[in-house]
RNA sequence: GCGGGAGUAGCUCAUCCGGUAGAGCGACAGCCUUCCAAGCUGUAGGUGGCGGGUUCGAGUCCCGUCUCCCGCUCCA
């Protein structure tokens, strides 16, 4: 059998050669961590976004949609952490060629210090036995006030150089300091660069500093701005969602792995206000909606897991990731993450407006608590070509590749196929194809034998081929073929729509 | 960013020690075929990643550069 990494090859040529993934600006010879979605992969694409919209919004009645704008006020990224979080300090040691976060590299030397005190009051201790004060101790003795003046002087630079940008500074006290590599154990250290992950860009013809704006990083903070606005024209009563579906970017330091992590991406979130002190009870339920929606696609239960975050970012209170067995192993597929308050407090914080709700059961206004799933479009995409690309030896001996795609999302629906280019088979073909186009994505092919026909919607995951024959001509019934057994039902005409319907309807 | 590997037709690859690029598959047109790839004929498609050097002559040798892949580093 394949290994996973020839595998994963496969996957991205497969995906190249049939027109789903494209590396982007290709004749200029591609951009980093970019990607164009041809013929194939804009229809899956969008009947992956169209199959969230339709379980998030259309199903359920709290849950409303919104569409808010890349570019926003550049204040919303300070209220949201991005500007401070998404700022790293990095350091290169040019023998190890180790990269480190240069603040973390002195706040390493400063919690060593701090270990050397720890010390200090252990030997003391023990020296001193029962009558041993600490406070006193720690307040008093030379050599402990010694060091704790050195971490605050230390913390004190760090610091004041971190909010002042000041990456020379950062550079030189890192060389008074002598800190070196633990790698190569060398202090042969490059210039500290800024890595920022938020994409800047200008707003107004002219360049002026004030009028940077950030590209979004994350969807979220569209939905947050938002919140009241939707709150009140849709007369929204808590709990309640809003989802929207956009691209997002950041600016990875690498990149890499195809399309699962890419500079341009595009995320599914929803964000669900709730009252404070009921956010676990919605949280886990999310978690399981969620989880229940990758499995309604039919996707077998043991490519997903849930993991639970122990260490939590600033803004959550609890985290978990629904992970997908990709070709290189399990990976982060979709967060559900309980925010708490953390982002609309802070934008109120820094608007200056009320972003309260006035809760009638319990007749109390607060600030609400905030349960959110985000999945990357591109990365359920990934996984469904994961999962689908298939291999199969048949019966007969022969060979296909069929792309299992789950039929709801398949980007082509329906192929029709006369069983040969002549004797009115094709004419009828294509009264049948045009009568089809108008409820599914479909193709018409006649071209080369059947089989082989056949294996070309194999290749792109088309669930259903119908095909006609001469019996067609005399009874009007035609021949459905499925994809994955590659079964065949004869059945009328005029059924076939909705016998496709029926077959293909979402198990939500 | 560092280390290693690779760039020749849409894809997979060939072209011996330098002598003006070839095959299979695919695509397209046609023939043949009444149900699961690999039957027949024909056609199109290459400034050999890009730039420079050596040479009478460079896909082939040398230098530079770009891109991709693998590993390391980093990350919501």
């Amino acid at each position: 059998m394949l290994n996973q990494e020839d595998l994963f090859k496969k996957i991205i040529s497969h995906a190249k050669e049939y027109g789903f993934v494209f590396p982007s600006s290709e004749i200029y010879d591609g951009l980093s961590a970019v990607y164009d979605y041809g013929q194939l992969g804009s229809e899956l694409k969008n009947n992956i976004k169209n199959y969230w919209w339709k379980a998030m919004v259309q199903y359920h009645t709290n849950i409303v949609g919104l569409d808010s704008a890349i570019f926003m006020h550049p204040t919303t990224w300070k209220a949201s952490g991005h500007v401070d979080a998404f700022n790293d300090p990095m350091i290169d040691n040019k023998d190890s060629k180790k990269r480190y976060r240069a603040d973390v590299l002195v706040e390493d030397y400063m919690a060593k210090i701090e270990a050397k005190i720890d010390k200090e009051v252990a030997k003391a201790e023990k020296r001193f036995g029962d009558s041993f004060d600490k406070e006193q101790f720690v307040s008093t003795n030379p050599r402990v006030t010694g060091y704790k003046e050195k971490i605050s002087a230390i913390g004190a630079r760090l610091y004041k150089s971190m909010e002042e940008n000041d990456l020379a500074d950062i550079k030189a006290l890192i060389e008074e300091l002598e800190i070196a590599c633990p790698i190569s154990g060398s202090r042969n250290w490059t210039d500290v660069r800024q890595f920022n992950l938020m994409f800047s860009t200008q707003m107004g013809s002219l360049s002026d500093d004030a009028n940077t704006i950030y590209l979004r990083p994350e969807t979220a903070q569209g939905i947050f701005v938002n919140y009241l606005n939707v709150q009140k024209t849709g007369r929204m009563k808590i709990p309640f969602g809003i989802a929207q579906i956009g691209k997002a970017f950041r600016n990875e330091i690498v990149a890499r792995q195809f399309i699962f992590r890419m500079r341009e991406f595009e995320q599914m979130e929803m964000q669900f206000f709730v009252r404070p002190g009921t956010e676990m009870e919605w949280y886990e339920y999310w978690k399981e909606t969620r989880v229940n929606w990758h499995k309604s696609l039919g996707i077998p239960e043991e490519n997903y897991r849930l993991h639970n975050h122990e260490k939590l970012a600033h803004y959550a209170n609890a985290a978990a990731d629904i992970e997908f067995k990709f070709p290189f192993g399990f990976k982060e597929l979709e967060g559900i993450h309980s925010r708490t308050d953390f982002d609309l407090s802070a934008h109120e914080k820094y608007s200056g407006k009320k972003l309260r709700y006035f809760d009638p059961e319990i007749n109390e206004s607060y600030v609400p608590y905030v349960v959110e799933t985000s999945i990357g479009v591109d990365r359920m995409f990934l996984s469904v070509l994961s999962y689908a690309y298939t291999e199969e030896k048949l019966d007969d001996g022969s060979e296909r590749v069929v792309m299992n795609i789950p039929p709801v999302i398949a980007p082509v629906k329906v192929a029709v196929l006369p069983l040969l280019k002549k004797d009115g088979l094709p004419e009828k073909g294509r009264e049948i194809f045009d009568a089809l186009k108008v409820d599914y994505m479909c193709q018409y092919d006649e071209k080369d034998a059947i089989g082989r026909r056949y294996r070309r919607q194999d290749a792109i995951g088309t669930p259903y081929c119908v095909t006609i024959d001469h019996q067609t001509l005399e009874d009007n019934t035609v021949t459905i073929r499925e994809r994955d057994t590659m079964k065949q039902d004869r059945v009328p005409v005029d059924q076939v729509a909705s016998i496709i319907a029926e077959r293909i309807r979402p198990q939500l």
